[in-house]
DNA sequence: CGATTCCATGGAATCGATTCCATAACCACA
DNA sequence: TGTGGTTATGGAATCGATTCCATGGAATCG
């Protein structure tokens, strides 16, 4: 793999590496007929930079971090296209990591984006502010949160109110005659787990609702635990008429044992998802969901980001939520001596 | 942000640059007290080497790069992950690059790999042989190509044989009595698009099964593009009694149009899509569908170019599919005159 | 026409880590 | 005690590109 260098290019050209570096940044102090003969041998050798030694010495890399807790939940798949898409559009390229949702494997990410020096790192957080996170602090590298934030951790953000959404979600529910309403938590580890069910909590009280404690299952965000959580919730003495689900694949999981056992969405129990996902609406019957901007989220992250590496520094963004009722939570709710025991 | 060095480290441990550098290698010739300074003045200025640095006179970046078409694409988004905890535990990082389907940014993302000196580049690849693709051959850099191959270029991959399911597809629809099999195709531009279309015209011819052209649309694997097959062979003179799509996200694209028209899957239409997908498994009726193992593939793919990059020339893997069959295409076809009129 | 500015250019230092090479210290054995 | 052989160590070169600094030639002005 003999690699080409810029002398290769400079001697190629007749000039020197230094004029060579020149062309090829586009300063302007070159002459018309270095820049054509340089051209010309960049192209005759097929010359690509050497983007560790130019980052090394430019203390730039142009190219940013993201890191998300879980590549295959499909809210993150989108928000990795749209972060990079925005991002390339500003001239960066996006290294992505995957954390699995795991502190462990998040920290062994953030220590390669950091080793790596890219210009700035949005990552959707996870644990408290330990280990990793910290040094991106410290070392004040260009940082913002995506989805979810961390407590005593002050960086910009953008994340999404979810309490309007879940007001709206328990409002609509309780009008079709629900009063146990059963939620499929995500961790309170996370941001997004704790406040999520906070509103909850808040809406179910304010609606006179039931406040029983065993309505209430914490799964871990991925679908494994949406299964767990519906099994926990069915099995109880007297189960919810209605479920939510804190995200698209605790709901996914949920779904699938709803399906092996037979029993229908929308008539035996009422759905309502938190994410609003393509596939969602194709489900019969479609799935009422909890809707917040995974586009906006992506573009406004790339935007923060590249203000805190300009020096700035923005305010953060709380983004609005809504509910989208669809066919899985439309019906009145039946009298319990018609409903399906299981 | 005050970079700390491994001068600053070799200072505060009281030893030479060249010493503490032997330490963080575990070169055999330091001495225990050489170690116990070096390791309490890591820790001490929480020092993180600069990988740049390191890669430029080492040459070895311990980074991969993975360019997929489409992270949107939940097969992708799988192969993603399966990639990236192979390669993690092989002691390799993932760089993530998104070609979008399209030519041209695969250019710029395999440019960006090449410049950053990855160890070695998995790539799906789309597009003839030219471009940054070529530039990858001559410069020998270590590539595995995964799902999709391109004529001409010598490489070793990791495909699935996508023949054998799609020939028991073909059969099992004939066997229900389906006579007209409409057909979604990816692209020609694609690997995967032309052997999928070869096999399904070959498995129709063997079946006497219609041959008509019409019942084949090319599509370009994204959603919208289903949508719009779905469409053309709806308004056919005599529209498929059952439909093939060869990808997950055209069949979302095709079953999204199916609801909204009131088309009832498995009844009006059999539908068979390729790649298995879990929320397939969750629609109502559950979609039948081609599977192939996204987990062999992508851990397949990891040793593969470990391999390649150890200098070795692995051969080429082809991975099996079969036919899963579920309700979207399990009752016999209904006599004509009792389908519904579109 | 001499003095001054301007501009393109090359040489050399630099970024941070690795590694070759030389050296010094130490042990062992004759 | 002198020679040979390890072993740990520091100095210096190196990777490839950028950038400061000095220089020589052309252009401009009084």
């Amino acid at each position: 793999m003999a690699d080409i260098t810029i002398k290769d290019v400079a001697a190629l050209a007749g000039v020197s590496a230094a004029t060579a570096s020149r062309v090829l940044s586009g300063n302007p102090a070159t002459s018309p007929q270095s820049r054509d003969k340089v051209a010309a041998a960049v192209i005759e050798l097929d010359y690509r930079p050497n983007a560790q030694a130019r980052a090394l010495r430019s203390t730039r890399s142009d190219s940013i971090g993201l890191l998300v807790p879980d590549v295959r939940n499909p809210f993150f798949a989108d928000l990795a296209h749209t972060v990079e898409q925005a991002a390339l559009s500003e001239g960066y390229v996006t290294l992505l990591g995957n954390a699995n949702e795991q502190k462990e494997q998040q920290d062994r990410y953030l220590d390669t984006l950091i080793s790596r020096r890219v210009d700035g790192i949005i990552v959707a957080p996870l644990g408290d502010g330990g280990g990793s996170i910290r040094s991106l602090i410290e070392r004040e590298i260009p940082t913002v949160f995506v989805d979810r934030t961390i407590d005593g951790i002050d960086v910009p953000s953008v994340t999404t109110d979810s309490e309007v959404g879940i007001r709206q979600t328990v409002q609509h529910l309780a009008a079709l005659g629900h009063t146990r309403i059963g939620y499929i938590s995500g961790p309170q580890a996370t941001s997004t787990g704790r406040d999520r069910f906070a509103a909850f909590t808040a809406a179910v009280a304010d609606a006179g609702l039931s406040q029983d404690p065993d309505l209430v299952y914490f799964g871990d965000f991925q679908a494994a635990s949406g299964s767990a959580g519906l099994h926990a919730l069915l099995e109880l003495h007297d189960p919810p008429t209605a479920l939510l689900a804190a995200d698209s694949l605790m709901a996914v999981g949920a779904i699938a044992i709803l399906h092996k056992l037979g029993l229908r969405i929308g008539t035996d129990l009422a759905l309502v998802a938190f994410d609003d996902i393509e596939w969602f609406a194709l489900l019969d019957p479609a799935l009422s969901v909890i809707s917040h901007s995974v586009e906006d989220m992506g573009r406004i992250a790339v935007e923060m980001l590249l203000e805190v590496i300009a020096g700035h520094t923005p305010e953060s963004v709380v983004l609005p939520s809504e509910l989208v009722i669809r066919g899985s939570s439309s019906l009145p709710i039946l009298p319990a001596s018609s409903r399906r025991k299981n």
